[in-house]
RNA sequence: GCCGGGAUGGCGGAAUUGGUAGACGCACACGACUCAAAAUCGUGCGGAGUAAUCCAUGGGAGUUCGAUUCUCCCUCCCGGCACCA
C-alpha cells in the first residue's frame, strides 16, 4: 500500500528528466537486441568465458521472485567477463521433456508439444523483462528433433560400448503413474517425486546405464588437475563431498563361504573382515538368486517364499529404517563354512539385507548392531572377537552383553591375535586370499541408473529389436528416431509406453537382415537432455555433427555454471558421466564439463516457507519489476544477502534499491545539466573510487553479490559529498553498476554522449598504488581493549606509531602507575599495548 | 544416528579470515522543507548509565596481549544421507 503511494507521487512530479523505468527497460531491450551485442563469437584472439544457467522446465505456472536470482547473477558475471574483454557465451534454452507437460496433454488431449511451445513463448517474454544478455540465437529445447537426434547418438555410443543393458530386476514402480522410477527419483519415504503415491517393487524390462563403470572416475576426477596444476573441478567443497558420499566408495575383501555338500560358495562383500573370525552366521538378501537353485534341498519353503512376498510390499527405504525390528528366517538345509574357522554356519535371511548391495550377503557377527540385534531376538549363537583398544568395557563386550562395532585388538583370531582391526583386515585378506577364498574389493554406494520410462513425452529410444539378430541399434543416418502422433498419452498401466499400441512405428524392418523387427517402445527419463545440453550451446545448428570439435574446444569447459542446490547429486552426477564417457570416446576435449558451480539460495516467503501456491504466499515479480524496476529488482535480490543462501523475501526492503537508483539518476542528471566535469584534480581519482572499483570486480568475480551492492552504495554516498566529483566519475561509477542495473546505467551513459553500448565498454581498472588512504587510522588497544584512535601518516613506521601512542591523552590515563610490559603492532592495523 | 552448513541490533545482513563488532540497507524517532501530508534532505538509532565506564556475536569452558573468527562441551535451526555389510 506504502509503495504504491509513493511511486504514483513520484509520477505527479514527473519532470522533463525524471526516472521513468518503464520506458528505458523497454527501449534499452529492443536496442540490444537489434544492435546484437550479446551474440557469442568465437574469436581466436580473445579469452573465452562460458557461462551456464541450469535451464528450466517451462512450466504452465508463473515464475516467482526466486526462480530468476541465479539468472541474475549469471548476468552480472556474464556482463562483467564481457567488459573485461572476454568473449562471452551465455546462452538460454529449455528442458522440455518430462511429465508435467504428458500430464497436462493427458488432461487437455491436446500434444504435449502445443503446450509446451506455448509455455516457452511465455516463459521467454517474462525472461525479457529482467534485460537479461542471452544470446538467443543459440536457444535449445531438449524437445526439438535435432535436439534429441543427438541425445539419441550419444545413447547409441553408450549402447555401442556396452554401457547400455537390458535389466528384468524388480524395479520402483509408480501405481499411479504407472511407470517406472530410477532410485533417485523415489522420495525418501518410498513415494513416488512427482506424484506422492507409495512406489512398489515390479519386476520389468529396462534399459540400464553403467554408470557404475565410472564410479572411480566421477570420483577422481573431483581432484584431477589439468597440465597446469589447476583443478578441473572448482567447486564448493561441500558440494564435492555429497558427490563422494553419492558415489560411497568403500573398500573391503569378497569372502567366499563354502556350502556344506556342494561346490558352490556364496560370497559376501565386507569391509569388516577384521571381524571374521567371530561370523556365526551368513545373512542373503530374501530375492537372493542361491535360493532358487537350492529350492530342492531347502525344507521351509513355504515360509521363504511368505517372507519374500512380505519383503517386496515393503520399499526398500523402509526396509532400511534403523527404527524398524529385524525380522529374518532361517534356511533349513543350508549350511556354509566359515573360511577363517572351519566351522558350520547356519543360513538366515533378512529384509535388511538388500540384493543390490554388494553381493546380497553378508556374515554375521557380534560386531554389528544388526546382526546382533537379530541374533538375540532369534537365539542364534554369537561369537566375539574384537576388543576396545583402550577403554571401553571389555567384559560386558566379551559376554555378549553390549555390540561393539568399533575397530579395535583382535582375539579369538588364532595367528592375528592381538593385531589392530586395521592391521588385521590386510593381513586377513591376503591370508585368505592364499587359500583362494578371499580377494580384496571396491565397492560403490551408486547404483546403475535405471534409464527407460514407459512413458510417451520423452526421447524415444533408438533400437529395434530382431527376431533373430537380437537387439540392434537404429542406423545413425536414420536419426532422430521421431516420435510418432499418438492419439492416447496416458501410460498403458501394463507398464508399457503408449507407443507401444502404434503398430505402424513399432513394426519395422531389422537394419542388419531386413526381417521383422519391433521397435523399443521405452523412452528416456527427463535427465537425458539435460546431461549434455552445454555441448549443443557450443554448436547449436548443426545438424550434420554432434558439435562442431572447434567450437567446442574454444567454449568447453563451462565457466561458471549456476543453478538450484537440489541438483547437486542427480543431474551434476549424470552429466559428468555423460561427459566423461564422451571425452573417453574423444568427442570432446576436456575430462570434466563444470568448471565452476555455485548453487543459488532459495528465496522464501516472507512467512519463512516456501513460496507455494498452496501457501498463496507467491511473489509475482512482474508486479514488483511494473512497480519499481527491473533494474531495482534485480539489485534488491543481489544486496539481500549471501548468494548461497536461503533467505526470506521482503518487499519493504525493496525501496532502499530504488532509492539507491534514483539517487544515482539524480547526481547524473545534476552533472549532466550543469555540465560539471572533473575540478582541479584533473583525472586523478580519489582512493575511495579506486577501492570500490577492486572491490566490485573481486566480489563479482566470487559472487559475493551482497557486498557488492553496499560498495557500490558506500561510493554513492562518497560521491555525493564529494565536490571533486564530476562526469568522469559519474561514468566511471554507471560502468561498475552496468551488471547489476544495466538499463538505468544505459541510459544515462548514453546522456553523457557516449554513443556505444555502455555493456561493451571497457571495464575500469583501478590503480593498486591508490588503494589505501594516506593517512592511517590506528586504535591502541590497552591490555586488549581498545582505548584511543591515534592518525598517523600513511608512511609512520612502528615507532612512530606508538611514540603518538604514548603521547596521547587517551591512552596516557590508563598507563598512569602502570608499566608497558609488550607492545603488538600490526602493520597499518592495530597497536596493543599490554600492562602489568 | 551420521555428514555438512548455521545461530550477530526491531529486521536482512557486514567484519580485510585472530586485530576498532554491528559496514550497507530496511524499519523507527526527531528536525528541515510544506497550509498539510507524501517524497526528499539532515541527525540519531545494540543494552545499562548523567557521565567515566560496563555488558553484549545461541549457552558454557579454554588458548591468546586480543576471539563473531581457533579448540572442546552443550542447546536449537536448516540441508543431505541413512540398518551399505
Amino acid at each position: 500500500m506504502k509503495l504504491i503511494v509513493y511511486l504514483n507521487t513520484q509520477y505527479h512530479l514527473v519532470k522533463m528528466n525524471a526516472y521513468d523505468h518503464k520506458k528505458i527497460e523497454k527501449k534499452w531491450q529492443s536496442e540490444w537486441a537489434k544492435k546484437k551485442i550479446f551474440v557469442a563469437k568465437e574469436k581466436s584472439q580473445k579469452k573465452k568465458c562460458y557461462v551456464l544457467d541450469m535451464f528450466p522446465y517451462p512450466s504452465g505456472e508463473g515464475l516467482h521472485v526466486g526462480h530468476p536470482k541465479g539468472y541474475i547473477a549469471t548476468d552480472i558475471f556474464s556482463r562483467m567477463k564481457r567488459m573485461q574483454g572476454f568473449s562471452v557465451l551465455h546462452p538460454m534454452g529449455f528442458d522440455a521433456f518430462g511429465l508435467p507437460a504428458e500430464n497436462y496433454a493427458i488432461k487437455t488431449k491436446t500434444n504435449p508439444a502445443v503446450g509446451v511451445a506455448r509455455n516457452v513463448k511465455r516463459y521467454k517474454e517474462q525472461l525479457a523483462i529482467f534485460g537479461f544478455d542471452y544470446d538467443w540465437g543459440r536457444e535449445i529445447n531438449t524437445t526439438d528433433p535435432e535436439y534429441y537426434k543427438w541425445t539419441q547418438w550419444i545413447f547409441l555410443q553408450m549402447w555401442k560400448k556396452g554401457l547400455a543393458f537390458e535389466s528384468y530386476e524388480p524395479i520402483n514402480w509408480c501405481p499411479s503413474c504407472k511407470t517406472g522410477l530410477a532410485n533417485e527419483d523415489v522420495e525418501n519415504d518410498g513415494t513416488c517425486e512427482r506424484c506422492g503415491t507409495k512406489v512398489e517393487k515390479k519386476p520389468m524390462r529396462q534399459w540400464v546405464l553403467r554408470i557404475t563403470d565410472y564410479a572411480e572416475k566421477l570420483l577422481s576426477g573431483l581432484d584431477e588437475k589439468d597440465a597446469e596444476g589447476n583443478l578441473y573441478v572448482q567447486w564448493p567443497e561441500s558440494i564435492k563431498e555429497l558427490q563422494r558420499n553419492w558415489v560411497g566408495k568403500s573398500e573391503g575383501a569378497l569372502v567366499k563361504f563354502k556350502i556344506k555338500d556342494s561346490e558352490d560358495f556364496i560370497e559376501v562383500f565386507t569391509t569388516r573382515i577384521d571381524t571374521i573370525f567371530s561370523g556365526t552366521f551368513l545373512i542373503l538378501a530374501p530375492e537372493h538368486p542361491l535360493l532358487e537353485k537350492y529350492a530342492p534341498i531347502i525344507s521351509n519353503k513355504k515360509e521363504i517364499i511368505a517372507y519374500q512376498k512380505k519383503t517386496a510390499e515393503i520399499t526398500e527405504i523402509d526396509r532400511t529404517n534403523a527404527t524398524r525390528e529385524k525380522s529374518g528366517v532361517l534356511i533349513n538345509g543350508l549350511i556354509v563354512i566359515n573360511p577363517a574357522t572351519g566351522k558350520e554356519m547356519p543360513v538366515w535371511i533378512a529384509d535388511f539385507v538388500l540384493a543390490q548391495y554388494g553381493t546380497g550377503a553378508v556374515f554375521a557377527d557380534a560386531h554389528d548392531r544388526r546382526d546382533f540385534d537379530m541374533a538375540k531376538k532369534y537365539n542364534i549363537p554369537l561369537a566375539v572377537s574384537i576388543r576396545p583398544a583402550t577403554g571401553g568395557n571389555v567384559e560386558s563386550v566379551k559376554s555378549l552383553t553390549e555390540c561393539f562395532e568399533g575397530d579395535g585388538i583382535l582375539f579369538n583370531s588364532g595367528e592375528f591375535d592381538g593385531l589392530s582391526s586395521e592391521t588385521a583386515r590386510g593381513k586377513i585378506t591376503a591370508w585368505l586370499d592364499s587359500k583362494g577364498l578371499a580377494t580384496p574389493k571396491i565397492q560403490y554406494k551408486l547404483k546403475d541408473w535405471v534409464y527407460s520410462r514407459q512413458r510417451y513425452w520423452g526421447e524415444p529410444i533408438p533400437l529395434i529389436h530382431c527376431e533373430k539378430c537380437g537387439v540392434v541399434a537404429v542406423p545413425e543416418k536414420e536419426l532422430p528416431v521421431k516420435l510418432p502422433k499418438v492419439k492416447k498419452y496416458e501410460p498403458t498401466g501394463t507398464g508399457e509406453s503408449p507407443l507401444s499400441a502404434i503398430d505402424s512405428w513399432v513394426n519395422v524392418k531389422c537394419p542388419k537382415c531386413k526381417g521383422k523387427a519391433k521397435r523399443e517402445t521405452n523412452t528416456m527419463p527427463q535427465w537425458a537432455g539435460s546431461s549434455w545440453y552445454h555441448l549443443r550451446y557450443t554448436d547449436p545448428k548443426n545438424t550434420k555433427k554432434f558439435a562442431d570439435p572447434k567450437k567446442e574446444k574454444y567454449w568447453m569447459p563451462v565457466d561458471l555454471y549456476v543453478g538450484g542446490a537440489e541438483h547437486a547429486t542427480r543431474h551434476l552426477i549424470y552429466a559428468r558421466f555423460w561427459h566423461r564417457f564422451l571425452f573417453d570416446c574423444g568427442y570432446v576435449g576436456t575430462p570434466e564439463p563444470y568448471k565452476k558451480y555455485q548453487y543459488v539460495g532459495l528465496i522464501m516467503a516472507e512467512d519463512g516457507r516456501k513460496m507455494s501456491k498452496r501457501w498463496q504466499n507467491v511473489v509475482n515479480p512482474y508486479e514488483i519489476i511494473a512497480l519499481y524496476g527491473a533494474d531495482s529488482m534485480r539489485l534488491y535480490e543481489m544486496f539481500m544477502g549471501p548468494f548461497d543462501q536461503a533467505i526470506s523475501w521482503n518487499t519493504n526492503s525493496m525501496i532502499g534499491s530504488r532509492r539507491f537508483i534514483e539517487r544515482v539518476w539524480k547526481l547524473c542528471q545534476t552533472m549532466h545539466e550543469k555540465d560539471i566535469h572533473i575540478k582541479s584534480t584533473g583525472t586523478v581519482l580519489p582512493s575511495y573510487f579506486h577501492r570500490t572499483i577492486k572491490k566490485v570486480g573481486e566480489d563479482i568475480e566470487s559472487l559475493k553479490y551482497n557486498t557488492a551492492v553496499s560498495t557500490l552504495m558506500m561510493c554513492l554516498n562518497e560521491m555525493e559529498s564529494d565536490s571533486e566529483v564530476g562526469k568522469k566519475q559519474c561514468e566511471l561509477f554507471l560502468q561498475i553498476l552496468a551488471p547489476f542495473a544495466p538499463h538505468v546505467t544505459e541510459e544515462l551513459w548514453r546522456l553523457f554522449g557516449n554513443k556505444k553500448s555502455i555493456h561493451v565498454s571497457d571495464w575500469p581498472l583501478f590503480d593498486p598504488n591508490r588503494i589505501s588512504e594516506s593517512r592511517l587510522n590506528i586504535p591502541v588497544q590497552i591490555n586488549g581493549k581498545v582505548r584511543a584512535t591515534i592518525i598517523a601518516d600513511a608512511t609512520a613506521g612502528e615507532e612512530k606509531i606508538k611514540e603518538l601512542a604514548l603521547e596521547d591523552p587517551d591512552v596516557a590515563k590508563w598507563l598512569v602507575g602502570k608499566k608497558v610490559i609488550k607492545v603488538i603492532y600490526v602493520k597499518g592495523r592495530l597497536l596493543s599495548l599490554v600492562l602489568a
